[in-house]
DNA sequence: CGGTTCATTGATTCGCGTCAATGCAGGTGG
DNA sequence: CCACCTGCATTGACGCGAATCAATGAACCG
């Protein structure tokens, strides 16, 4: 698992010139991510602190146990976050989309690492910079103790997922957590884009490449589901989908 | 799973007046709770809104769904928390201990069930004044976002537990995480009390009651630990099952 | 068009779950 | 004080769902 690209690579200095020029109202997710609860000069005070980066799938934004530099907010693209086990074996503990923040957490050194899915633009803030906006904008910090909130809740679905559920319920219980968000950013609920591969569809569900596929076949014989392409779901029976999800 | 008695019953009108008496200055967790951050004005009003709730083994909290009423902070016992599938099966998302927090997702209902593992001491506080009084606080908001970091870090501990580990690795990884906590609230890391049941450690760590049983008769074979009775554990090699709870 | 990567499918294995029996401690009543 | 019950925990025999090992297929790409 070799580290292909870094997020302080020659993009950012470029990047850094646009955060200020072009102002946040024709961002797509502005009114999803944190930057909702900010009022206009809030807001332009958080501008000053970001940085707009790009990158390639693959590339790697930090990993585990390094001092953790920036928090992000997901503005274009997926990214995984993942723990290993010192013999290779992996445990993806989130994807996140547009709107999504990394680093809700605050923690000094990052729990995780992360790494792009596909290609992605973040809004970058320096950590010790966005703590220090963070004592002053009050309504900043409520609004990451939500999304703390809600990833909590998320780690609990998840935790009973791992523990406690077959393939079947699994798979079907990722499809819908992923078009649930797909429609929370105002896209269809299915067809569905899955920009992950089957390994980290696998490592996200505490399963192996190969059960991931025959669940997927074993979904798709039985009407729930359709694979037009393998990035692509449709959700033919959603019904059917949810009571599998909930061990039904 | 019947609920056995209520954190609303007999006990509580009695023990508000003692919230009110006896000051927080003699709490054995004063210095590891969310209290910590407080100057002795600020722990006065938190008190105003305090009541002591004292609860039976087995008690139930609270419900997963049910509107989230109140805040607790665990004084002394250990509280479990899980969700159930429809058919019964049993995910324990965490236990805590004293100077732990419960709630701190501070989410309008309920996100899991809550029961008493012990019998139990609790600070209890309504939701709706304990935000009131987070706005007033700013650092006592603050703590909260900390904790809820610590809380997200545990949960991605435990994926990659459920996910990726071997029956061993889980209970070797649980039985250190339950001595790091001992610690941290002052007490020898061995031997080690483990007030929950076998069908609890089970339901905690994605097993079954067998298996766990076979697993502690293989870790003390092995001469890693001990098991002078069934509610206490002596961590003979505490680097073995180091190594052992990170795969080595 | 060959090479590379990823997904699918099949055959077999294995760790943990299931089912069942036994052990053991604490509580209760005769 | 002991017989009995009851609720865990332990241990054993067996089965199953997912992992592993292996082969094939399909898409992409220089």
């Amino acid at each position: 698992m070799a580290i292909q690209s870094r997020a302080d690579a020659a993009h950012a200095p470029a990047d850094r010139l646009r955060a200020h020029e072009s102002p946040c109202d024709d961002c797509a997710i502005r009114e999803t991510s944190v930057c909702e609860v900010l009022e206009p000069d809030q807001l332009a005070r958080l501008r000053t602190i970001t940085t707009v980066v790009r990158l390639d799938p693959h590339a790697t934004l930090f990993q585990e146990g390094e001092p953790a530099e920036h928090l992000s907010n997901v503005v274009e693209g997926a990214v995984k976050l993942y723990k290993l086990l010192p013999d290779g074996r992996r445990q993806i503990t989130g994807f996140l989309f547009p709107g999504d923040f990394l680093g809700v957490a605050l923690n000094k050194t990052y729990a995780y690492s992360a790494e792009a899915v596909t290609k992605l633009r973040l809004c970058r803030f320096p950590r010790q910079r966005m703590e220090k906006l963070l004592h002053e904008l009050p309504n900043l910090e409520h609004r990451l103790l939500e999304m703390a909130g809600n990833e909590l809740v998320a780690a609990q679905d998840q935790m009973l997922l791992l523990g406690r559920k077959t393939a079947r319920e699994r798979l079907a219980s990722f499809l819908l957590m992923v078009s649930k968000r797909a429609v929370a950013r105002g896209q269809p609920a299915s067809p569905l884009p899955l920009p992950m591969s089957r390994a980290d569809i696998a490592d996200y569900l505490g399963l192996t490449i190969e059960t991931v596929s025959r669940t997927f076949t074993q979904l798709r014989k039985d009407g729930v589901i359709a694979l037009p392409e393998q990035t692509r779901v449709e959700i033919v029976k959603r019904e059917a989908l949810e009571d599998l999800a909930e061990g039904g």
